[in-house]
DNA sequence: ACGTTAACTGAACGCCTGTTCAGTATCAAA
DNA sequence: TTTGATACTGAACAGGCGTTCAGTTAACGT
């Protein structure tokens, strides 16, 4: 046996990485063998060294994607005038996007460790990329007048904390519908940094 | 060479507890060999068969025992009178606790997935147990008109994730003490469940 | 129909894994 | 000083790890 009918990158190159992202998100990287992504797939273990170079730059890739399709995804966002709209901009755009990448979010904020250094920085960069995204809009509420912060960056920790935790306890088809979880957040954020 | 000199269980024990839970935080659970904990300890692997049945066991001492004493330095905690004094009183707790053991708050959030169904049920339990404890504080402060929550078990979980966030930036000796922090973080959360 | 390229297999590489255990040195009590 | 109990070593076990590669088959342009 060799090639199989009907294989073609287009589909294995993405099917590795989607598995190998729902694999890593709920067994931890270090837990999860290429066997088993492979396995998963429906390949032997070889064939996933014609997508990527090793395990290592298979999490970088599925990290660095999730991380500049963030970005991306937040500067293609309506966010309104002024402070106190951009603020629910983004506290609704979060906790949409976390919601609907939940491994992907988990990934990035768990597995970090296992990157090189380099890669790590350019992780941790970006990340740090998109904290001051809104930090800025803090910042900019506080001068105007807006928002009272004892201070802009720890509340900037603060507030993505809260809003990345509701991916540990929301469930599909639960009590709380996401619109719903969305208001709540936002009356508790908007309460948080005001007077 | 057998028995080493000045060998004693009470030193061992606690030495392999906890060399595994700073190796387990900073590389993740599945990361860290027998071998490389028992070269931090300074012995060899078959010597910490005598203290732990196996790897997992191991495991859920560290979140077991971390979950013990969370709970019980709570109840042993002075909570003031009153909804609102109780409040600040869990805030400047939490915070206060996390920051001084993050391997094992981060060990407990991030490795129950190694664990078995039984021992993760129960350190679930545990979890739970402490998060009703501030339910349970917002419920009363929202009976009592004090809080304006729109529902409790989410701010519980909104609360819980920022507070416990804290770890993931603070640095001892940084820009910020930690009873600053502490005082941010309970003007954030005081404000958020206000009206 | 043919030849080339793309996709994959299956076996092998050396190394590391958790765990067990017979043997041995140290400690503490008598 | 002898005697157990305690603490540990070091080698071994079977199996899994990430990774490589010669060989094989399917797909596709000509």
């Amino acid at each position: 046996m060799a090639r199989k009918t009907g294989s073609h990158s287009q589909i294995t190159g993405p099917k590795i990485r989607e598995q190998a992202l729902q694999l890593f998100a709920s067994h931890g990287f270090a837990a999860v063998s290429m066997r088993q992504i492979a396995a998963a797939v429906g390949v032997q273990a070889g064939a996933l060294y014609l997508y990527t170079p090793d395990k290592e730059a298979l999490l970088f890739d599925l990290l660095k994607t999730h991380m500049d399709e963030l970005l991306a995804a937040w500067a293609a966002e309506e966010r309104g005038a002024g402070p106190m709209a951009a603020l629910e901009a983004f506290v609704r755009f979060h906790i949409g996007f976390n919601l609907s990448r939940a491994d992907a979010v988990f990934l990035s904020y768990m597995e970090l460790r296992n990157l090189g250094p380099e890669n790590f920085a350019m992780i941790e960069g970006l990340r740090r990329a998109y904290e001051t995204e809104l930090e800025e809009i803090l910042k900019a509420g506080q001068e105007a007048g807006v928002f009272l912060i004892p201070d802009t960056k720890l509340a900037t920790m603060a507030i993505i904390a809260m809003l990345t935790g509701v991916t540990t306890w929301f469930r599909e088809g639960g009590r709380l519908s996401r619109a719903m979880v969305a208001d709540i957040y936002w009356d508790m954020v908007r309460k948080a940094v005001g007077a």
